[in-house]
DNA sequence: TCTGGGGTCCTAGGACCC
DNA sequence: TCTGGGGTCCTAGGACCC
């Protein structure tokens, strides 16, 4: 017989705020909060600061606030956060069977067939992450991958309680957690399913668990029918441990400032598709369709608003920047109208295929291989000098739109510059 | 003045076919 | 008055996640 099916889900807690943390010591007590692109709203916070400011609140808002009780802000250090996060997985790695790494600060790993006790197993992972990354970590345990993640909340909501890991197949531990959570905080279950569901009145995770899977299914989804079984105890989702490429690439991002003119937004749009194709290609993806569009600000009722984008059929599937800039910048002056201040703009690889999967025509336009090769090149170029070294003339060097990053960490791990010294 | 950036999956509905 | 019955494919949009 095949044992019982057994998940664990790790997560970082207020993993960015961790990673700031690490580096600055002296900062071990103080309320730290991390800040979206052009530090905009606040993504995450450390345990202190939750207090005082709701997740993606504006940071504009709160900055007083956020002064009088000494809380300290960072603009967000994606390449610090990145290299933490491989280092905080590269460890778990080595202490289970199988990981997939979910999110930037989350793995489940499956736990099937491990002998001993996993609890303590458990402990030793946060003991383990925490000594040599500095970053720690929660451990949620549970037969189903639904029920793990229900684990790792507990394990945070009851902290003190729990040391920081939670296995909900203790019996008495299960049913008491399920019927303590409210049924939005169940994995998958958001806004609008939580409102519907509680006007069925379904309200606590216990409650999703016993409810009819053939009803949920009419009334919502599969997607809902499953989570319900998973709260029960049948797994429905197993470890997905090769990450299958993407299907679609997005490079999207506000501007530091509004932009009216026409050139500029193609700057920016150019920018955006490099680093669009520069995902492509390292998924080794060729797309076959674009999507480009731009859009002012959505939040202001006293401006006007104005939002269009266009999908474009690429004359064959391809990852070379060249055709894809120049078709991208053509787009976007389809869609640009004067007397709007712009805020945004997002270019969308749709479409994609393997690179080997992919047979053209005999008789229809292809890629070429020369093209194929200025790509390696620039490619090379760039993972050596880094990005922007080699790039095509519509992206600029520095542009006046770029992002506001007015608090932002030194690259602690990422760049020279930003090592520490230290003196004797 | 100032409100992120990336993804996935599912469903409904229209167009079209026999 | 009454107006078939399936099937496929595609797209847009909704909902969710971190």
């Amino acid at each position: 017989m095949n044992p019982q099916p057994v998940y664990a889900l790790i997560d970082c807690n207020s993993f960015y705020a961790s990673c700031e943390r690490v580096f600055r010591p002296d900062l071990l007590r103080t309320p730290i909060v991390v800040l979206s692109n052009n530090d905009g709203c606040i993504i995450a916070r450390s345990a202190e600061a939750k207090q005082w400011v709701k997740m993606g609140q504006p940071y504009y808002q709160v900055k007083d606030l956020l002064r009088r009780h000494g809380v300290v802000a960072f603009s967000s250090n994606y390449a610090l956060y990145g290299d933490m996060s491989q280092r905080v997985m590269a460890v778990i790695e080595g202490m289970v069977p199988a990981l997939e790494v979910y999110s930037i600060d989350e793995a489940f790993a499956d736990l099937t067939g491990v002998p001993g006790d996993l609890d303590y197993l458990g402990r030793c992972i946060r003991e383990r992450v925490l000594k040599h990354t500095g970053i720690p970590v929660g451990v949620g345990i549970a037969g189903t991958k639904t029920l793990a993640k229900l684990a790792n909340h507990a394990a945070k909501r009851w902290a003190v309680h729990s040391g920081g890991v939670v296995d909900l197949r203790i019996a008495s531990q299960g049913e008491w957690v399920l019927k303590k959570c409210d049924v939005s905080e169940v994995w998958g279950i958001g806004k609008r399913l939580t409102a519907h569901l509680q006007g069925m009145g379904i309200r606590s995770a216990w409650d999703l668990s016993r409810a009819d899977p053939g009803l949920l299914r009419k009334t919502f989804s599969v997607v809902v029918e499953k989570t319900a079984r998973e709260l029960a105890g049948t797994p429905c989702l197993q470890l997905q441990d090769i990450d299958p490429p993407r299907q679609e690439i997005c490079c999207s991002r506000m501007f530091g400032k509004r932009l009216t003119e026409l050139a500029p937004i193609k700057e920016a749009v150019a920018t955006y598709v490099m680093r669009a194709s520069e995902k492509l290609r390292i998924q080794r993806s060729l797309a076959s369709k674009m999507r480009v569009s731009i859009r002012t600000g959505m939040f202001n009722p006293d401006e006007a608003k104005y939002a269009n984008g266009v999908v474009v059929q690429l004359p064959y599937p391809t990852d070379d920047v060249r055709l894809l800039t120049r078709m991208a910048l053509e787009a976007v002056g389809r869609i640009y109208r004067q007397g709007f201040r712009y805020s945004k703009a997002e270019v969308l690889l749709l479409e994609l295929c393997q690179r080997g999967q992919f047979t053209g025509d005999l008789f229809a336009p292809s890629q070429t291989v020369q093209a194929e090769r200025v790509m390696g090149v620039i490619d090379g170029v760039n993972a050596r000098w880094g990005r922007g070294t080699l790039r095509s003339a519509a992206v600029p060097a520095a542009a006046e739109w770029a992002m506001r990053r007015e608090l932002m960490s030194a690259g602690f791990t990422t760049q020279m510059a930003g090592l520490w010294r230290v003196n004797r």
